[in-house]
DNA sequence: TCGTCATTCGTACTTAGTACGGTCGTGCGA
DNA sequence: TCGCACGACCGTACTAAGTACGAATGACGA
């Protein structure tokens, strides 16, 4: 008997879904999303595969669990803010959440059981757009415009494979090695005159096309007839 | 005996990496990406799955040869067009072909080899930019922004079950009838509405983000110093 | 004390990717 | 013409992974 107060031979903490969840997005960050296996999720929690099966409904449901957890993380738009502010900061820090979780963005579109945090962002965004005085057709072009957006730039930055211009100079690397080079003068120079440079991050672009779609929807916003 | 000229017990036209893809592609449309394993390929293809390994390096390299098919289907930007129509028509085209191609979307960018459709388009957008006297950084931007939207859209509307009114529907249904309408009532009031109106397509969004897009980065384009 | 129930686990079935070696028809050199 | 080497194709089987089924085990109330 090493402790005392551990009589039983079960002296685990209970399992709950909540937990499953968490190790599998720790398990995901640190392995990525095709590693992350309901086996290797047992052994993390120190449990046998079948064991999981009792709290969650199967890999799928893990899966779903998990894309509202970072969703969760995603900070709400501010309510006591103009709405390009309060969108602008619910992206930035989408954005942020995402490169966090770089595997959760492939998966966030093809989930078909939004999650309570899910929604309660909907909710929240269309409260920004609707209560500031936005037509419905507006409204609706404006987060679906929006939201295409941070998630395509999220989906780029996750295959960048680092965040500086070490990884970015891997890829054009490999890409200007692969072929001949004079196939593709634009490509190669590009590469070579800017993105290897040091100090060039993909990652600076994310908030120029925001606010260049920001700017648009504000001036398409006050042009609507009140 | 389908044909005369048949003699042999080994009448099938040869296995060639491109009949593959084609194939495999052809699969991933009718039946979802998920549904592609490569015994049904081969099931497909009138062969034993090990015959695939002859011409292919393994479900990964088919994976790669998928994506750069559907590369190959996007119209290149005109080379004879000013830039942003040019850009806009290859933004048309792409989600056009990604609209056909809905398993794609996620696909195309976690894929870390790509192939010469795909360099060949990346060589096109950068000369469009470019030789339209774009600096470098205005450059990166556009191509960052311009893309984020288009793939971001696409993975949007992949995930819309149906292309129509009928799709969305169900999904708002499915969602309002899930939770308490009181808690979401923005959502609620945006889906009955506006959503589940007849004639409403998430589609018609594309083009004005597009726009919104353009028109920024021309008045950038136009800004900067010569 | 005993029965009930929730939790956990052992076993095993199924699907999928793919390594390994065999078979068979075709074409080339002697 | 013969034989042989080679390449395309397949049979078998191993491994990994999701998960159905029922047994074991321990806590807790009657």
């Amino acid at each position: 008997m090493t402790h005392p107060a551990a009589p039983h031979p079960h002296p685990r903490t209970p399992l709950t879904r909540d937990r499953i969840l968490e190790a599998a997005v720790g398990l995901a960050d640190r392995t990525g999303i095709e590693a992350l296996t309901i086996r290797k999720l047992a052994t993390e929690l120190d449990v046998k595969p079948m064991t999981l099966y009792h709290h969650v409904d199967g890999k799928e449901a893990v899966l779903d669990g998990m894309i509202d957890l970072v969703f969760s993380e995603i900070a709400l738009p501010g309510e006591d803010l103009a709405w390009r502010d309060a969108v602008r900061g619910r992206c930035l820090s989408t954005r942020e959440v995402l490169v966090r979780h770089p595997w959760s963005v492939p998966l966030m579109e093809s989930r078909r059981s939004p999650g309570p945090a899910t929604l309660r962002h909907h909710e929240a965004m269309l409260a920004c757009f609707l209560d500031s005085g936005m037509s419905m057709q507006l409204t609706a072009h404006a987060y679906a415009v929006i939201d295409s957006y941070v998630y395509g730039f999220a989906i780029q930055e996750a295959n960048v494979p680092v965040q500086g211009a070490a990884g970015d100079e891997d890829v054009t690397r490999q890409i200007a090695a692969q072929f001949a080079p004079d196939q593709y003068p634009h490509l190669v120079r590009f590469a070579a005159e800017h993105v290897m440079r040091p100090g060039y991050r993909f990652g600076d672009s994310f908030e120029y096309g925001l606010d260049l779609l920001l700017a648009g929807l504000e001036a398409a916003a006050e042009a609507e007839p009140r």
